[in-house]
RNA sequence: GCCCUCGUAGCUCAGCUGGAUAGAGCGUCGGACUUCUAAUCCGUAGGUCGCAGGUUCGAGUCCUGCCGGGGGCACCA
């Protein structure tokens, strides 16, 4: 039995016993039951508030109507107890056939197992990453993509059509200065104020001189410097381009859509977007520059979309994206950025209600932070000085998996730090390794329990798993629709992470305490086969679990 | 000054959007491998949940005010 089916069984009782006139009630009153498991394992194997909640306006005491409520549970079918306790909450005992139900269902649901429809029907532009390229992507970019992509997988697995997209800002001045660093170095100057620096940038320098080269091209040596710098600037972005998509690749991230800032300027999107806010009123004339009223739409002053000398502001290519990301389908576009950004959520959400959208359909994730430690302290990071940590440095010390895991276990409001040394350690204190190890244990068992002739579906006889550690793994797997539902909702998912941790401990400690395999001269008996069908299905849960942080489930370690 | 965010065991962090005696891993200490991988398991110790009020049957969780860390307050992007 299922949490879901617990939930509905519970709510069948009370409307009977409002039909029998138990309870003081409108049947419309009743709510969705939740039901949770207990903290303490000898609560039972689940508990219910539903009491608590309902005395007040049935004029009981929790404690009468959770008596009550009792009685009518306890006649239910696969209900092997339920009492009242504390102030007035139920636990709930289920039958061991009842339990044990679920992995047989799990295993037959395979990959589907834990899919909602929450968001079907709905199309869901997620954004992340969106380095500028300038550089490689940096920590704080490689956070966004484990959890901007987890995110992702989260909301497909309930339903939704996601765009996962690539903001590239091409345009503007943070593409001057690139440039600009670039010609410095090859002209052997220094590094201009408020420039790029580190190897990288002689890195690329060489190879845009490198490939002209091969190609024939002379450098426009002597030439204008506007001349030079469009040389540098064109080519530069380019090569980053590459690089930046190459480390995405490599860790595992597909975009939907890389887009690119100067094909709304190219377009004419930018200008019919304004035109458009111009013609509503949305924007107005003040001071030699063009101003957004979005003041009236929650932010703390009106912000310039077109400054006085004429040029673009950067948010008024957001404006022409948010419009875009609506007119390809969006009914709900996600952002992650860094805290650095978080001034500009009700600038993001007063432009999409400037365009006559609903400002939730603007959702912005703030994410906090990453810092590295090594040997114990800190490593220092500068973008000028060239230190920064990439993606691809992360990924080289201490693999895709881990680095995924590692960023994606932890709430993105929480400032982190990554530890070198413990992510390429191989114990519990790296949990990836101690949830993928879990997941390797159920494969070699299948295997095991293959080379001894147990074939799952001979038998299946849920009475069976009545040990202590089967009901605490059985009660755990049944958990995993909701905790999915729940990290999928409030776009969280870490709880993903914390949910296989605890799923690769119960299941750890159920395979140190049973065996699924005969030892000696034991017959292979249903008690076996039984097993074989629950370690399958906490593989499968691992499994699906890891897939959805984008980690791979090994079946040998 | 204003805004966002965090503050929970020695350390790194969870805490299921208000429920029972606040949890996990690491680190302490002590146990468990002749038979499915010990990259594991079991036990032990460790807490005024930053502080002070408030809301109610009940607060780590919600509200207010302080304290402390981080981030942000551009006609930069």
């Amino acid at each position: 039995m299922t949490p879901e089916e617990l939930s509905a069984t519970i709510r069948a009782c009370l409307i009977e016993g409002i039909e029998a006139g138990t309870f003081d009630l409108d049947a419309a009153d009743v709510p969705e039951i939740q039901v949770e498991r207990p903290r303490q394992r000898e609560h039972g194997d689940w508990a219910t508030n539903a009491a608590m909640l309902l005395a007040k306006r049935a004029g009981s005491t929790p404690r009468e109507f959770a008596n009550a409520l009792a009685g009518i549970l306890a006649t239910k079918p696969g209900i092997d107890s339920a009492e009242t306790a504390g102030p007035g909450f139920l636990n709930i005992r289920l039958a061991a056939d009842a339990a044990g139900e679920l992995a047989r269902t799990i295993v037959q649901l395979g990959a589907d197992y834990g899919r909602g429809e929450s968001l079907t029907g709905k199309t869901v532009n997620i954004e992340f990453v969106s380095a500028n390229p300038t550089g490689p992507i940096h920590l704080g970019g490689t956070r966004w993509a484990a959890v901007g992509d987890s995110i992702a997988r989260l909301l497909e697995f309930h339903g939704a059509r996601v765009i996962r997209e690539y903001y590239f800002n091409d345009h503007g001045t943070q593409i001057d200065r690139f440039a600009a660093s670039l010609l410095a170095v090859v002209l052997g100057e220094e590094t201009p104020e408020d420039g790029y620096a580190g190897q990288y940038i002689q890195d690329i320098a060489d190879q845009i001189l490198q490939d002209a080269a091969i190609a024939g091209e002379k450098y426009p040596l002597n030439a204008p410097r506007e001349e030079e710098l469009e040389f540098f600037r064109s080519r530069g972005v380019r090569l980053m381009f590459g690089e930046i998509k190459k480390s995405l690749a490599a860790f595992g991230v597909e975009f939907d859509v890389f887009f690119h800032e100067d094909s709304l300027h190219d377009s004419g999107k930018v200008a019919q977007a304004l035109a458009e806010l111009k013609a509503s009123g949305s924007l107005y004339e003040a001071e030699g520059a063009w101003w957004l009223r979005s003041s009236e739409f929650g932010d703390e002053k009106d912000r310039v979309v077109i400054k006085s000398d004429g040029n673009a502001a950067y948010i008024a290519g957001d404006i022409a994206y948010i419009r875009d990301k609506h007119e390809r389908g969006a009914d709900l576009c996600i952002y992650l950025l860094g805290a650095d950004h978080h001034g500009y959520v009700a600038r993001l959400k007063a432009a999409a209600a400037a365009l006559g959208y609903d400002p939730d359909s603007v959702e912005v994730i703030i994410g906090q932070m990453v810092s590295l430690v090594k040997d114990g302290g800190p490593v220092r990071m500068s973008k000028r000085a060239g230190t920064v940590v990439t993606m691809e440095d992360l990924v080289d010390a201490v693999g895709v998996d881990a680095a995924r895991y590692a960023l994606a276990r932890s709430s993105a409001d929480q400032t982190i730090d990554i530890d070198l040394d413990l992510l390429s350690s191989k114990s519990n204190a790296n949990p990836v390794f101690y949830v993928q190890y879990a997941h390797a244990r159920t494969a070699g068992v299948r295997r095991n329990a293959a080379e001894y002739g147990i074939v799952r579906d001979d038998a299946f006889d849920a009475s069976l798993l009545t040990h202590e550690a089967e009901a605490k793994l059985l009660g755990l797997l049944g958990e995993f629709p909701r905790v999915v539902a729940q990290a999928a909702a409030f776009r969280e998912q870490h709880r993903v992470a914390r949910y296989l941790e605890e799923v690769a401990n119960a299941y750890h400690g159920w395979y140190d305490r049973t065996r699924v395999t005969p030892q000696g001269d034991e017959p292979i008996t249903d008690l076996h086969r039984t097993r074989l069908w629950l370690n399958d299905a906490a593989r499968q849960v691992i499994a699906n679990g890891l897939g959805l942080l984008g980690v791979s489930a090994p079946e040998r370690m």
